[in-house]
DNA sequence: TACTTTGTTCAGTTTGGACTGAACAAAGTA
DNA sequence: TACTTTGTTCAGTCCAAACTGAACAAAGTA
């Protein structure tokens, strides 16, 4: 039983770590992740040491097939990472060393890829349509800039 | 009816024009618009000059509700503006002139409410848990290396 | 006035993707 | 060998969001 106070600013630890891992389910929802891939992150944030596979599962109350898929597509993104433990037949995940600068340029490649793609259009285009292609340019360097933003900012962080 | 050559690197422009729009329309799916409007701003950005409501509509074959969803999203987001020609009823729409501020500023705010929400259980934690308030400021920090690298990006373009 | 042309709204349909859970294969244990 | 514990796969379910189209209100036209 934990002490309440007038305001909320003093919440029980598990509550708060049980609205943390929902606030980054949400938060990962809106961007590259699914929600449960988001709120396994975030459990494997606050932990910072490794979990059991199972432990996962259990504690998030998800399938183990669920389990799987947001394990693997975290470490697709090397947002974390698969150990093996000494005498334990479990697999356990922790967050990686550098987690965050996959991530970046995994989205600036997205980013790359469309530049790429617009210019490919611009590229073709005959020269009686010079205005047309003159836009379709000024958008692909829209991407381009977008691209080359996220790249530089791969070094701030980690 | 176009000539053909041996290699396809000489399509006719209406061809060219179709492939734009569909284009656009897979890259905005996998960002912030639907298909639908990603189809709307390629048409926009091909066409430079204003176009009536209608004949967006029906060149995209889709509903009239479609259309105005669409075209009321874009615009909200400041990609297109809506404008009035003198003698027709219709309304009509064009590319805005600085059409992807706007879109990045947005990226960018969501970026740096993500942040915020983050530090916010951060500033919650107790002193007994120090390494996870570290890992959880690392991770607030990674979406405002991003918002901010964002928001470099907008003197960038346009 | 009655009729037409317009953009919006909203109820219904459709679709894609997230999630579950049972079946499975691989590997450990007894 | 038979049994248990593991992670993955996949067929099926579910849900949210996109899209349609009919009904609508507003405004122009005759």
């Amino acid at each position: 039983m934990q002490t309440t106070s007038s305001a909320d600013n003093c919440k029980g630890v598990e509550t708060l770590r049980l609205e943390f891992i929902e606030k980054i389910g949400l938060i990962s929802k809106g961007g590259e992740l699914t929600q449960i891939a988001g709120r396994v992150f975030g459990l494997l944030v606050w932990e910072g040491v490794p979990m059991a596979f199972g432990d996962i599962a259990c504690q998030l109350k998800i399938s183990r097939g669920s389990a799987s898929s947001a394990t693997r597509s975290l470490e697709d993104r090397r947002l974390i990472k698969r150990v093996a433990i000494h005498g334990e037949r479990q697999d356990f995940f922790q967050l990686s060393d550098s987690p965050y600068s996959g991530m970046i340029e995994r989205v600036a490649a997205r980013m790359d890829a469309a530049q790429k793609d617009i210019f490919s259009t611009a590229a073709q285009m005959p020269d009686s349509h010079n205005e047309t292609k003159a836009r379709i340019e000024a958008y692909g360097r829209f991407y381009k800039s977008l691209s080359k933003a996220l790249t530089g900012a791969i070094q701030d962080i980690d």
